[in-house]
Formats: structure tokens, sequence, C-alpha cells
DNA sequence: CACCAAAGGATTGCGCACAATCTTTTTATC
DNA sequence: GATAAAAAGATTGTGCGCAATCCTTTGGTG
């Protein structure tokens, strides 16, 4: 039996299932309203990221919300089947594909706007408080994806030994 | 053209992204090191459960992990199947599945014993900020999920209105 | 006992996340 | 100008999350 205040596994030590647990309450409380606008959290996102920048493209999104093109690329289509925005090959250069809101997609917005009042609202939540956690989980970000960065373990090599044209099985 | 300052819906000013992205970039940087247990980072959670408490029923583990059967069900199966854990229906109540960690699921546990302090030192983060976080992280969270109870919006009613074998609409 | 609601899990369906791979286009480099 | 490397997205496959539904068992209530 161990003792459970110096149980470093114990679960509610840890930051990791604190900050799980958080973002899927949270989430869950915007899936609530999300619902009138006909988004999921991921879809309100991205059009945050578009009623910001305007244009933008798949790099763009990846960049911004952190999000690679196995999730985005879905994710947009199901977005442009909406009617919301628009995916377009660039014209100068055919490998890049712009984002761009539709008139539904921009007026959206407005219906947006009081949303995350809404929400600190109905949570009753001290907007001081939730500035300075902000604040502190965008350091935690930081410092995270740094140490991801450093450690290229899994991470592909920048010289792959299979050049897939030279002797592949017969 | 709006004034960013004073924009509501500034992606950098959600709470809900920040939580969003440093929930991602902390379980990322988990992953690296669960690779090695053969875990992905929900299982781990489960056996992090499993370790502190011993045998636990479904609806236990949902409780503390905040994951209802649809993504429970699964999961365990999964873990069963890398025999790290028994699935067995109660014996007094046959509703009740007990799961139970196995010997391999049991000796895992020291090979996560010092996971939590790599990840935090990969990072280089600092513990008492990091207690502080998770503080008022779990504060966040019991605000959110009181506010998610309070509104029964999506949530079952108590007295279902329908019961399915009165007068289905044909 | 018959009946009926509630509880505990499992199943189904959909939408993310993410790794791995592929295709197309661009850009160096020779 | 041929060729290789890199860049931008798309595709495939796996594993969550979560809503909705279904099935079985249990616990009342008449």
């Amino acid at each position: 039996m161990e003792l459970r205040e110096d149980d470093p596994l114990a679960l509610e030590r840890q930051l990791c299932f604190a900050l799980y647990a958080a973002s899927r309450a949270l989430t869950g409380l915007y899936r609530e309203f999300l619902g009138d606008l006909g988004l999921t959290y991921p879809q309100y996102l991205v059009m945050l990221a578009l009623w910001e920048h305007g244009t933008l493209t798949v790099k763009g999104l990846s960049r911004i919300l952190r999000l690679d093109s196995g999730t985005l690329s879905p994710l947009l289509r199901r977005l442009e089947a909406s009617g919301l925005l628009t995916r377009t090959r660039s014209a100068t250069d055919e490998r890049v594909v712009e984002i761009a809101p539709t008139r539904r997609g921009a007026d959206l917005r407005e219906r947006a706007l009081d949303l995350p009042g809404r929400v600190v609202r109905a949570a009753g939540l001290d907007p001081e408080r939730l500035a300075d956690l902000r604040q502190a989980l965008g350091e935690l970000t930081a410092s995270v994806e740094a140490a991801a960065d450093r450690r290229p373990c899994t991470g592909a090599h920048p010289t792959t030994p299979n050049p897939q044209g030279s002797s592949p099985e017969p």
C-alpha cells in the first residue's frame, strides 16, 4: 500500500490531467452554445482565425491553430460544404490552398460575438483570474512546444533511407 | 476593419483556445514518453486510476476520468487485449463490470514512476508554478462542470417525456 | 407476480487529432 | 534543362470523445 501523499502518480497531482479535464469541460460548455451556430468547437476555432485574419492558407491555419493537414483537410471540407468558406488553389503557387470566409461565414461572426461572454457568465468565472490563467497557459504551451521541438525522437529524419525509385520490392 | 485590441473574438484572448492548445501540447510531450510503455495518453490515465484505487468498476472510472462508456468500453477492451487489465462481470450485480489490473499492468507502474518528472524536466517547468496552475485549473473545472450541470439543455430530463413503449411516431 | 422505471455497459455514428504515406508543385543544384 | 530535395495538401488508418440508442439487470410499486 502506497502513501497517498507521496505518490507521484496520483491522478489529482497530474497537471496533464488537470489540463485535459479543464479543456474538455470548457469545450463541452462551448458545445452547448455552438450548437445554435451549427459549429463544432474546432470549426469555431477555424472561423475565429478567419474572422481575425481574413483569407488564410491551410499552412497559415495550421500554424495558428497547431493542427496538421490531416485534421484540417476534412474539417475545412465540411466547413466548405456548410457554405461558410471557400477553398481555392492559389494562382501564383499551385501547391497552396487559400481559405476565405464566404458572406455567410463572415456574417456568422455577429452571432458569435457574445459567445465568450455568455460562457464566462454561465460558469460564473472571474475575468481577471481568467486573464492570469490564460497568460500562464500561454507560457506553459510555449515551454512545452519548445521542448517538443528540441527532441526530434519520433520526428522524421531529414534523409529518408528509402528513395522509392531505387529498388522497390518486385 | 476591427480594432484588434477590442475584438472579443481574438484567438489569443480566448481562454478556451489557451486550454485546448496547452492540453494538446502537453499530451503530445507525454506521448513521446508513453510510446515506450505501449500506452496512449487516455490509456495512461486509466492505468493511473487503477494504480491508485486498485479494482474499479466502469462507472467508477467514468466518474474519476469524466469519460462515458462510449469512450471507455473500447479503450478498456484494448487494454484488456494488451494484457494490462481484466474485465469481469460482478457476481453480486450482473450489470457491473469490474476492471482490475493484471500482474503485468501493476508491474508497469514502476516504469511510469519517473514519467511526470521527466516531462516536467524536459519542458523546463517550475514545479511551484505548476502546482498553482493545477490548483487554478481544478477550480475552473469545478465551476464549468457545475454550470454544465445547471443547464440540462441537451441533458437528459429527469422525467423523460417519451416512455418508448407508449406512442411512438408511426 | 406483473410491470415499469432506473442503472450499468455496450454499440453505433460522427468528428476530431495525429502518425504515416502519397501526390503535386516548386525550388535548388548540378 | 535534368534531377533531386523540399514544400503544401490530401489521404489512410487508428484511437479517442461524445451523443444517441440499445440491451440486460436491478429495484421498486401496484
